[in-house]
DNA sequence: TTATAATCGAGACGGTACGTCTTGTCTTCAG
DNA sequence: CTGAAGACAAGACGTACCGTCTCGATTATAA
């Protein structure tokens, strides 16, 4: 029933505007526990063994409820990964191309760290199994990070501070990959010094 | 490649000292036929779609033929992809540090295009959701590519003629990840000209 | 009958005080279409190739709502029987020992013909074969007949009718014995005929 | 291959006979082992956990040694049961009616106890869900015992000894007919007591 | 002595059904 | 009209046995 209107994860913005329909309203502490619930899930058991019904479960809620308002259990993470994600990386700007990448990077680095990062790793993974989930992936979480991390090069490439040959889309490419591969490759740390080393890569010696 | 690891009996390894074991011997019509099913569901359906069910009654075997060989579906898809990829990509070695590596990649690349890309990415996604699987995908098939590039940009690192700061491990990470980023994330195309990108990133203006 | 013991829930029992539980209610439409299933397939196939699936596929139900309410398919052929076949059997007290024990046991026999032989004898297999089953079998079919029987003979008793150094036990015993075992062993018809003598030989001449 | 000449179970008496063919005899010790893995897994497990593969694996044979000589598992506890309680039912001729009845019914009693009795409620469900088997069941284990029966019985009719308005026929199933249902229904104690009680009851006062 | 033939233990094969699990939907009553 | 509760149809899971087939090895007769 009447899921088109209102639904998605990110309008509870919206509130103020809704012009008041009539039943009762969505429970907040409900999306609250959801989420947390998928979230505590994801790091007990792993990707796996997280179902819908667990999480309906734990967050003491129906099956139905969550339906309602999410896709899936991966559309459940993916809010609640925006939810804990959302403003750890900041935009710099301060002029020093080499000091704003950097700060960028490092920050980007730390946010992918367990347990989000294993959470991240989860999505990419049904982003590959279920191209419907891939696009509402790429379109809320990947591409604005791209965005930031491109407007950002983009300025240095104004600058002509970016290395020989890189347009700032691959220099974005280069700098994820390198993230994403060893998020779910090697598995390997992501730290202050590969951020710096990256740093340099991508920029002009 | 062909499974000798996963069970005794059969252990085409030995191939010198086969103890001969008595007991009728593993089927390789069924073998053939198993694999050949397995990466033709996946085209046709898709990964999640793909069942160990679909993929027996396909072969015409049973599941338990399946189920004595493999540990699951994403098993056979590996082994289906390592037979039918296994000498894809060379290792160069001309002498000519910029030509080996842009020759190593643009094979690397050309053979991440569908359907083998597909297969790349469910098996990068079955990694991330399962753990066992997980490692056993790095052993078979991260791994050996990583030690070849690895090996390549070790010998232009000898002859100093890798990008300044650049590690051979690093370097490899940055060309695999932009490789499997733009797999996973962007879907974008891996062309020769970012090779030929790539290459001069990588290497020593 | 229905069901009642197996699952606290439901348990329409406490029919005076239902405390009306939230939740869809069990569909009386599939538990008759799952009976029926069962009842049909055991006359076109035969016990041996009766199966839960087969049952679920030919109700148009899942197996999962087979297994909800029913241990297995001897227990779903037990309710389907016992639905059948609930009054055939009255008991007749007109005072004439002779006639009434008569009236019993041929309306026993007459009850006791294929279709529902054929299920009587699958039960008692399986009752062999499933000891917990065994116990369900005897509490729901086998006892009250028994009782019903017995009653009906301890009246000759006390009227002292019945033969010499009969009880209305071994009496009762003597009866069964001779229908369960022309249905399981010989296979002979089971006719008033045979009542008859079974009354004139459990009876004093 | 030409397993039609030497088969069955109770044909080793045409050894004599036999136009003494090549190749390997039957293992006698096989034989023995899978009867007696048979009735022992019975005991331990009871025959919803007999299976064939659980008899080869305990009688140290491959499966095929079973199949090659019994149909299935059925036939296999069939020919264990024979061997075991061949001739525990002699055929007494005293010309005492009463005596020889009471005899043999107590004999016969006896012979139904645990762990044979457990065999023949076995077999006897088996012999309803497979009709092939219960066709061999009648003819190997239930008519011989039948006519054993009947053969006294007549002689006592021929002496008018037999209760009125009985035939050898309707006796033998009421005798039998106890027995099995005690066995399979009641699971109640078959003593001599009840032996001297049906013997009376045959008999003509 | 050699060929032929049947058995043996072993174990993989194509199948079928099991009983469980999860999905996403539907239905009920309470707020 | 939402929420918790929970039954529903659907279908894959991984396991257990079925009865058959295929091995090398062994044991017999017949040439």
């Amino acid at each position: 029933m009447t899921e088109q209107a209102n639904r998605g994860p990110a309008d509870p913005a919206d509130e103020t505007s809704t012009p008041v329909r009539p039943g009762r309203r969505r429970s907040e502490e409900s999306r609250r526990a959801i989420l947390a619930a998928a979230y505590e899930l994801l790091d007990e058991a792993g990707y796996a063994r997280l179902t819908v019904e667990g999480i309906a479960a734990r967050a003491g809620t129906g099956k139905q409820t969550v339906y309602r308002w999410w896709p899936g259990k991966a559309d459940v993470l993916l809010e609640a990964l925006t939810v804990h994600a959302r403003r750890h990386v900041p935009l710099p700007d301060t002029g020093d191309h080499a000091a704003d990448l950097h700060a960028f990077l490092a920050a980007t680095f730390a946010a992918a760290t367990p347990p989000t990062g294993d959470a991240l790793r989860a999505l990419m993974a049904e982003a590959q199994i279920d191209p419907a989930f891939g696009a509402r992936f790429r379109d809320t979480l990947l591409n604005p990070r791209r965005e930031a991390l491109g407007t950002l090069l983009a300025r240095a490439h104004a600058a002509d501070a970016l290395a020989p040959q890189l347009t700032p889309a691959t220099a974005v490419d280069l700098a994820f990959g390198l993230l994403w591969y060893r998020l779910l490759a090697t598995r390997e740390p992501l730290d202050d010094r590969l951020a710096a080393l990256l740093t340099r890569t991508l920029l002009r010696a």
